[in-house]
DNA sequence: AATTCTCACAACCGCCGGTAT
DNA sequence: CATACCGGCGGTTGTGAGAAT
């Protein structure tokens, strides 16, 4: 009976002792596999969840903070040249995820277009995205892997990171999730760092590890 | 202070294409 | 070739937080 509940697949909110475990999980072991990695880790989760958890939250590449204005316009200019592909927008802003982006277009971009305030189309094309880039990456459509065709120094990918009033990167503050609600005082400067501080809090507590059930 | 409304975003769902068997 | 499985994608929903009343 409890045990069947048990073996239920969890669905809802993320703890953190689940992002724990599948952050440490993947940094030993890499990502992929999804299915089998869920079980490896121990996770009562579906390999879909472990994937879009990492993808979306806790990959180290992540840029945490607001959209800038000089993302925005390249989105608004991406959706207006390809639609709702978010996935192929998010290659060409890195460190941003697709549902990211996808939200952002929904809650306030459009909402921006609703009242009215629609920019021109290609509005920024002639100051940030210029067509030799533009043909460049279109030709390059069969070649899904991110980033592997964007020009390192191209400026459009210069963008200032966010940086909260004191001058120091913002590590924007979402509403769950690890990074808010650790409760270990993480001082970290970047993900790299708290991963091995994670790393090493795993390592000294000794109850969890990927393979220890909670 | 309490209630309602609005917004932002994390997470789920269903579908589709690619790959393995 | 047929089927099953998996990963990725876009659309949608649920919910918490803050603002407005």
């Amino acid at each position: 009976m409890y045990e069947q509940e048990e073996e239920k697949i969890r669905k809802g909110p993320w703890t953190v002792q689940e992002d724990m475990r599948l952050v440490n999980y993947i940094t030993l072991n890499g990502e992929g596999r999804w299915n089998f990695l869920a079980k490896a880790a121990g996770l009562r989760r579906s390999g879909k969840s472990c994937r879009l958890r990492w993808v979306n939250y806790l990959r180290p590449d992540l840029k945490r903070g607001n959209i800038t204005p000089q993302e925005e316009r390249l989105i608004i200019d991406l959706q207006s040249r390809w639609g709702n592909r978010w996935s192929r927008i998010a290659q060409y802003l890195p460190g941003r995820t697709d549902n990211e982006i996808k939200n952002h277009w929904r809650t306030r971009i459009k909402r921006k277009f609703n009242a009215g305030n629609r920019p021109s189309q290609h509005s920024m094309c002639s100051t940030c995205m210029p067509d030799q880039f533009i043909e460049q990456n279109d030709g390059a459509e069969k070649d899904r892997t991110p980033q592997s065709n964007i020009p390192q120094n191209h400026t459009v990918f210069h963008f200032d990171e966010q940086r909260n009033s004191n001058g120091v990167n913002e590590f924007n503050g979402n509403k769950s999730g690890l990074f808010e609600t650790l409760a270990m005082p993480f001082q970290m400067e970047s993900y790299a760092d708290m991963l091995s501080e994670l790393h090493e809090f795993l390592m000294e507590d000794g109850n969890l590890s990927p393979f220890t059930e909670f």
